[in-house]
Order: C-alpha cells, then sequence, then structure tokens
DNA sequence: AGTATCGGCGATTATTCTTCGGCAGAAAGG
DNA sequence: CCTTTCTGCCGAAGAATAATCGCCGATACT
C-alpha cells in the first residue's frame, strides 16, 4: 500500500514532485505556449502523450496557473508604464483600495515591507489617467501618501520563470 | 488604388485599427488563451474563421506578443517576490547591468524616472537568494544603492489588459 | 519472489486549426 | 447613379493536433 494513503485519506494533498522534466517543460511553456506537445516532448525528452499527461498534472497542481496571452501596451494605447507606492496610515488592506482593482489599467497590487505600505503597477494612456488613478487612491481612507516611479524604457518583462538559480556566483561584497 | 499604397511601397506599416470586435478578442485571450477559436467566436459574436484572422493580424502587428504559461512562483520554490530599486551614479543601463538579467529569477527591469535609476522586480527562493542577487547589483560599477521593497501578499497579479478606463470617475482631490 | 503502483509509449479517435472559394457591404471613380 | 475594387465575414473541406486507451517495463513494498 502506498505510504501516503493517510495524506489522501484526509484530504490532505501531497506536495507534487516536480522533476527535472517537468522544469523543463515549465520553462518551454513560459516561453510559449502556443507550440504543439508534439514539439515540446522533442524538446525534453519525452512521448507527446508523457507530456500532455504531466502538464494535466502540473494545471490540477496549480504550477500552472493558467495561459495569458501577452498584450502590447502601446499598441492598446497604454503607453504608459507606473509604479505606485502608497504610504497608508494603520493597515493599507481596505475594502475600499481593493475596488481600484477594478481599473483595467492596474496589472499588479502587492503589500510590501519597506518604507510604502502597498505597491501598484499600473499602465495608463496618459499622465491625465495616471493623475486620474492617483486621485482615486488619494480619495481611499488612510492613505497618506504616493509616490509614483515613471517607466522610462522597459528592458525585461516576461512571466514568472521556471528556474531557479541554486550556485550564486561567488563575488565578495564591496567594502 | 488603395489610398496607402505609397506607405506600403516605402515600408511603412500604417497603425492597424484595432476595432472592438479585437479588443474584446484581445480580452479574452488575456485572460485565457488556451480557449478555442470557436468559444472565442461565439463569445464576441464571430466565426471561428473571422477570428483566426483577427488574431493573425494582431499578433503580426505586435499587438499580441506571445502567448506564455502563468507559472506559481511558490510552487516552483521561489516564494519571495521583491522589487528592487538601484540607485546608480551616472546612466544606469551599463552592459554590465544587463548582465544580471541571465538570472531566471529576474522578471522585469525598467529605467525609471523618479528618485531611483532601474527597478527590477525578481522572485527567489529564499532571502539568501535575494542577498546574492543584491551583491550581484552591487557589484556593477556606478550603483551607488539598492532599496528593497519585499511582498508580503500578492493581491493581484495579471498580464496587460485589453481594456482602457476612458472615464474615470470624478472624484475630488483631498484638499 | 510476488505483487501492486506508477509512469511512459504507441495507436486510435475526437477536436481543433487552417485554408479555400464565394458573397455581401463599403469606398473610390466614372 | 452605376460600376469597379477592395475588404472582411461566412460555410465547408482537409490537415494537424489534442485527448484517450490499453499495454508494457521499472520501482517499491510485502
Amino acid at each position: 500500500m502506498a505510504k501516503n494513503t493517510d495524506d489522501l485519506r484526509q484530504g490532505r494533498r501531497q506536495q507534487p514532485v516536480i522533476d527535472a522534466f517537468d522544469r523543463r517543460i515549465l520553462a518551454a511553456l513560459a516561453a510559449d505556449s502556443s507550440q504543439s506537445y508534439a514539439r515540446l516532448g522533442e524538446a525534453v525528452g519525452l512521448s507527446a502523450p508523457a507530456v500532455h499527461e504531466r502538464v494535466r498534472r502540473l494545471r490540477q497542481s496549480g504550477a500552472i496557473k493558467g495561459v495569458h496571452a501577452a498584450l502590447d501596451g502601446a499598441a492598446l494605447g497604454k503607453p504608459l508604464l507606473a509604479f505606485v507606492h502608497v504610504e497608508a496610515a494603520g493597515w493599507g488592506k481596505s475594502e475600499r483600495l481593493m475596488q481600484v482593482l477594478q481599473f483595467p489599467e492596474v496589472e499588479e497590487m502587492h503589500s510590501v515591507a519597506g518604507d510604502a505600505s502597498v505597491l501598484f503597477k499600473v499602465r495608463t494612456a496618459s499622465p491625465q489617467a495616471l493623475e486620474a488613478f492617483l486621485a482615486q487612491i488619494h480619495a481611499v481612507p488612510g492613505v497618506t501618501g504616493t509616490r509614483s516611479y515613471i517607466a522610462l524604457s522597459t528592458y525585461l518583462e516576461r512571466p514568472v520563470q521556471a528556474g531557479v538559480t541554486d550556485s550564486w556566483p561567488h563575488m565578495p561584497l564591496p567594502e
């Protein structure tokens, strides 16, 4: 009998093992998710059904959260990318603050440790639209200030990568 | 004769018009790019071949830059998300700085206007790995300092949205 | 050793993608 | 006002891919 039967019986789902094959599949899918299973299998050294089964498992386990088209902000009329740091008195996450997530301009929202409480990534059509977004933020009770960082050039913007650097180059810190 | 023959002859590509159909297709693809053309067509009110043709055009025009699988950082062993602001003397973009983009932990790099020169989004396995990344940054000539914002909770993280808010709710700025 | 479980492979079926010809509506020109 | 041209959509057919099934070998536990 399998040794994890107890876990299954109690509804626990054991952490699925992600081996080297899975890692290569995930890396390939993060780079381009429109390629066929046959090509994927050829790239990683498995047959198409095997890749299919692994992808199904990775999807179900949550390692793959979805498949999305990467759109060009400028082509869609939103050339302005900005990161907005919000300082709030008390605790940042409020019901009112979550409502701004409905705007399609907002792409990310995190609560952060540092000299800010909440961090937004927003992509707007114009400086005026950014100003309108900031007005929305300032209208939230408890917000004491914002600091905006406007992207001048984007040198890299890619999804979560499958790889993990396990041996960082040894390099002495500057004294 | 078409009126943009001159443009085509000179290699110029006129800005393709993105109509309401395209916008809806793009919105659907940004949400889930794994659905069939038939379903997409049903959702937006077109036939499958029509959607196919539009997607082909949107791809070629660059509005759709690619299709990527969204991976779960925690499931892959990278639970720590951080935004790193880099202050640099002189001009930030250096050949040396671009080399850190090779690490799979780095997901974004922008040059920004504000009290920082360059902004990184990095996802690491541990605080030690983040420290190692920071060591790499500090080893770059000209870097005078970094400021890190560690994400405690991620409330939203999604790709570029197709929608644009054209009428922001009118709301007076706090006096 | 025996046995059960797991994962991969080859082959088959179902679904989807991709292309083609035809047609209707809009725009430019006579 | 009519003709011509162009563009884009649709239905149908052929090609490619996705998804499933049974069989097999490897591994681990009894």
